[in-house]
RNA sequence: GGCCCCAUCGUCUAGUGGUUAGGACAUCACUCUUUCAAGGUGGAGACACGGGUUCGAGUCCCGUUGGGGCCA
């Protein structure tokens, strides 16, 4: 690898970005720093009906949020089709390609009936052996007419980076058409231009295009152009086995930022998925992972996506971040939620800081935040519903209304003072700490579950915590009166 | 139907002829703790099958099976 690497990803338009774009964008952006090569972004989108604006940016934006910048482009096919125009007459004067003036439909319908009858079936070349007097009919008809690339009869094999060797025999392969009645390029004759006019030293791509090499590979032969590199990722399934797709749900990368994730974390599962360092290392930061990324230790196999394993990881990384650094990724959904807005979350920051510290650890997405720490911004929040039948009930009551006179006797409401007065209380009632501490907790929270009790406590202030207490006696109270 | 790719715990993977087949997620148990997490310790869990090659195959070759992909 001495000549300087360009790799390129070629995304198409189709309204959202997939996971799989995602991770061969990420591979080959790897690929490129690794080497300090160059990582063009070029914009497939001659065969896409419509491709607006808003598409591309949602491959801009996708490709932004994980932290891949690219070095050129995005480049866009359908302006350059007169490039491709030049290319495919020299292969037409060559006598390399030829008109077909064949129906696809008609084509089409031979070929599944073919199908239907477990018969294979390809082109058989009829507008190749067409006389020049039927062409001028045909021409004359004004039929519409596509190119179609003669397929020479040979082997075609070449080394794939991770597959090695892959060969293919040429008469397997139809004559494929190179471009549409409507002067538009395929993808393989678009593909093969622009990676060799941008060029494109490694291209990279998913394995679904495995079965495209050879046949571009044919026509960089008959272009008389030098051959780049290949490597074939392997594909990400659902947990269906079959190749992620929209119906699996969480096939847009997007989806896992609106649900949470950091693109840390993202990039970090994605870049393990198919590849890996050769030693244990697995949470690394992208800089590691830059030095450490090779080509050849990519797995050839298909990997099912493990959103758990995905899960844990966002896990691990929430807690690397700061308290600081978790307040400002948790800015949209404390918006969201609508605990806070813009201003308070100013005004609040310490107070944000300190909650941070205390569910840090109990996130395994930012989202998480909403149900973790709804207590700390909002007083009427739900209590659970298992706890309850537990807490809710004569005998706690009054031990927390006993308990009520010590709560307020603290003066200095800090996380220590609260609890020596908890511990002095149920030593001088002859009960364990846990008595007291689950009630207050509940009665407090609403949970059973979460960060120290009297860190909470004292975050959430001597007042507020009264009252929640109170309340709570006072609900209860409430209620057994009506049964009377 | 043709062609191509793939095959190690449930999942992601390490392993390039000689390993008690290692790690991670998930799972189970124990531990720590005011609880929940996080952490720590430990357990269970894999070389698809059949032939070769070799003194010796997860590792090399062939086949079968299974899965996946592509065919304007």
């Amino acid at each position: 690898m001495t000549k300087d690497v360009r790799v390129r990803i070629a995304p198409s338009p189709t309204g959202f970005f997939h996971v799989g774009s995602a991770r061969t964008a990420l591979y080959n952006w790897l690929f490129a720093r690794h080497h300090g090569g160059k990582f063009i972004l070029r914009v497939e989108d001659t065969d896409v009906v419509r491709s607006s604006e808003e598409m591309i940016s949602v491959i801009l934006d996708g490709l932004k949020w994980l932290g891949i910048d690219w070095d050129e482009g995005p480049f866009f096919q359908s302006k350059r089709v007169q490039i491709y125009e030049k290319y495919v007459k020299s292969l037409l004067d060559a006598g390399k390609a030829y008109y077909c003036y064949c129906d696809s439909e008609d084509l089409e319908r031979e070929k599944q009936a073919a199908y239907k009858r477990k018969e294979d079936w390809q082109y058989d070349r009829r507008c190749l052996r067409l006389s020049p007097g039927e062409r001028a009919e045909k021409e004359k008809q004004g039929r519409p007419k596509v190119v179609r690339f003669l397929v020479p009869d040979e082997q075609v094999s070449y080394y794939d980076i991770v597959h090695h060797e892959i060969k293919r025999e040429a008469r397997d392969i139809e004559d494929l058409v190179i471009m549409r009645s409507n002067g538009i390029p395929t993808y393989n004759l678009a593909c093969v231009v622009d990676d060799y006019e941008m060029s494109i030293t490694h291209v990279i791509r998913a394995v679904d295009h495995i079965t495209n090499t050879p046949k571009q590979i044919l026509l960089y032969n008959a272009l008389g152009l030098a051959l780049p590199e290949f490597a074939h990722l392997p594909l990400i399934l659902g947990d269906d086995k079959s190749k992620l797709s929209k119906r699996h749900g969480a096939a847009s990368l997007m989806s896992y930022g609106e649900r949470g994730y950091i693109p840390g974390a993202v990039l970090n599962y994605l870049a393990l998925l198919g590849w890996s360092p050769g030693d244990d290392r697995e949470v690394m930061t992208t800089d590691d992972i830059i030095k450490s990324f090779s080509l050849d230790r990519v797995n050839p196999s298909n990997a099912i996506f493990d959103e758990q394993k995905l899960e844990w990881m966002n896990g691990q990384y929430i807690y690397a971040l700061s308290d600081d650094e978790l307040c400002e990724h948790l800015r949209p959904v404390i918006l969201e939620s609508g605990f806070l807005n813009a201003d308070e979350i100013a005004e609040k920051s310490e107070y944000l800081t300190k909650i941070c510290g205390l569910v840090k650890k109990r996130l395994k997405t930012l989202v998480d935040f909403t149900e973790a720490a709804g207590y700390f911004f909002i007083d009427d929040f739900e209590f659970e519903k298992e706890g309850l039948n537990k807490h809710y009930n004569s005998e706690t009551i009054t031990l927390l209304n006993h308990f009520l006179p010590c709560l307020e006797k603290i003066e200095r409401y800090t996380a220590q003072e609260i609890e020596d007065g908890v511990r002095d209380f149920a030593n001088n009632n002859k009960i364990k700490a846990r008595q007291v501490i689950h009630p207050l907790r509940f009665s407090i929270t609403g949970k059973q579950g979460g960060p120290g009790l009297f860190e909470i406590m004292e975050t959430i202030g001597k007042e507020k915590c009264l009252m929640r207490v109170r309340r709570f006696i006072d609900g209860f109270k409430g209620q057994e009166e009506k049964k009377k």
